[in-house]
DNA sequence: TTCTAAATAGAATAATTATTCCATTTTAAA
DNA sequence: TTTAAAATGGAATAATTATTCTATTTAGAA
């Protein structure tokens, strides 16, 4: 397989993939998968610390490149390098088209909730509490983790992010009725991680009570002083998400989350092993 | 003149610059202005092509590299790189999180990952797709909803959205290893929204089949063209995420599904009712 | 299963690119 | 001016980086 006319640019290289990609080798295909996954990476990078990053040989890119009608790597990595200066370009001009019309301005609005929100948690989040949680769920047997409603999302998010950094972690997930036995079986050597904002599903509370008479620690995410997580739990940790169209954002619950996960495993002294 | 420390990033750099440009010969300080007004050429090129352009040979640009304490170009082009990497805006933050250490800058670090997931975003997705995915999803009876892995969070958002919104939605959550179930009731007047990032989960992958066999329409995000749901879809939405700490943010994800949540309940007329 | 062609990994080599070195020029002090 | 120190340009060299080549593996056809 070899083809004559190189792609001349990026978009160009990227249509290519769309219609041929499928029909290439094993490798290849993961070479392809991978450039279009990082673009920036493959402009900034050595055609060595690509191949690294990938998992193939150096000769394998220079080979996938030549598939494609170039005559080796660098030639190739010239249309990321140009898409790359370009890009500050279109992109100003496209951002005033978005602005106004359909599903797009909806998503900037709430791309917008989200930078709001990370910036009221820059503020309301206190440091010395975050390390006092870092710290609980480092010494926790078992975290078991506890979000309904519109929380639940950052809950499945918090067991995904434990696990793969080889954190002990359940979820709480209610199925069948059975999150009282689920969360029944938490003692005090483990920690429960609890999620809730207003308005508090009553689920969550009647789970962290049982947790409560177990005497498991209890760490919270929650989103003012008056919230019932903030008496129930050992620590709590302040976060006002910021709304947009009556949908509350969730970006800033997310980030803490994973700050918490890695800031654990490192205290743990545990290297992530990667998951699905 | 030679300096001990050489600056650690673009930013270090610059208020060297400010602070001790003048005092340079009249070469080396052409070379200072050169880099600082076209700095993304500076990462992008060789240093043959950057002392070209500037007029000057490419020894100079290692002695000017050297006066600073690097070891030579490369060591000061890698700043110039890194910067590259980084969200091209945000700077307040990122100087934030490198004087603050501990779970807080880790905290910023996501916080600025799904910043630049929200400015990729705005490049990748293509608004008329999404209009037509907003149709597709308007038009379903039911709405299936495919995501596992990483993913599965995004997907148990989605549902608790088009619930929230009174659009009929299934998850499709694999208790009991009943997926195929679950998805095999899906058919023509239904749709399926399959969310789904590198390395893509052999589940859904399966469970998309089945949607196909039934002929469901089949609307689906995910990272690039070489992602297998790309072609298994009639509709797909490209979105590329950045990460942080090896972890990929989702904050684009759901800014996504809530803008498309959103989007369809207008398309129908519907109002929002409140969830919890 | 056997055979053939294609694909791959990794070492060897070629090409490119960065850096050093030194002769020459410039700058500024005496 | 004169002189010494600093700066510069450019060729020579070193280091890095990309590419080619070949033995081995893998995939697919017969």
């Amino acid at each position: 397989m070899t083809l004559t006319m190189p792609p001349r640019d990026f978009e160009d290289f990227k249509g290519l993939m769309a219609l041929e990609g499928d029909r290439l080798p094993r490798r290849l295909k993961e070479v392809a998968r991978a450039l279009l996954t990082s673009p920036d990476e493959v402009a900034l990078s050595t055609a060595a610390q690509i191949s690294e990053k990938i998992g193939v040989q150096p000769s394998t890119l220079v080979r996938f490149a030549q598939v494609f009608g170039f005559r080796g790597f660098s030639d190739l990595q010239s249309l990321f390098r140009d898409r790359l200066r370009e890009t500050p370009f279109d992109h100003r001009s496209r951002i005033a088209s978005l602005n106004s019309k359909g599903t797009t301005a909806l998503f900037n609005g709430f791309a917008q909730a989200a930078n709001k929100s990370f910036e009221q948690a820059r503020l309301t989040l206190d440091a010395e509490k975050v390390e006092t949680a870092v710290a609980n769920l480092a010494d926790a047997s078992t975290v078991y983790i506890v979000a309904s409603g519109r929380s639940f999302p950052a809950g499945a998010y918090a067991t995904y992010a434990f696990g793969a950094l080889g954190i002990k972690a359940v979820l709480v997930d209610q199925v069948g009725g059975l999150g009282k036995t689920q969360i029944n079986a938490s003692s005090l050597n483990d920690a429960v991680l609890a999620i809730s904002f207003t308005p508090y599903a009553p689920e969550t509370l009647g789970l962290i009570d049982i947790a409560r008479t177990n005497k498991t620690p209890i760490i919270a995410i929650t989103d003012n002083v008056m919230s019932p997580l903030a008496s129930a739990a050992q620590i709590w940790l302040e976060l006002s998400e910021a709304d947009y169209a009556s949908f509350r954002s969730l970006s800033a619950t997310f980030a803490l989350i994973m700050a918490l996960s890695v800031a654990v495993a490192k205290k743990r002294g545990l290297e992530k092993a990667d998951g699905s």
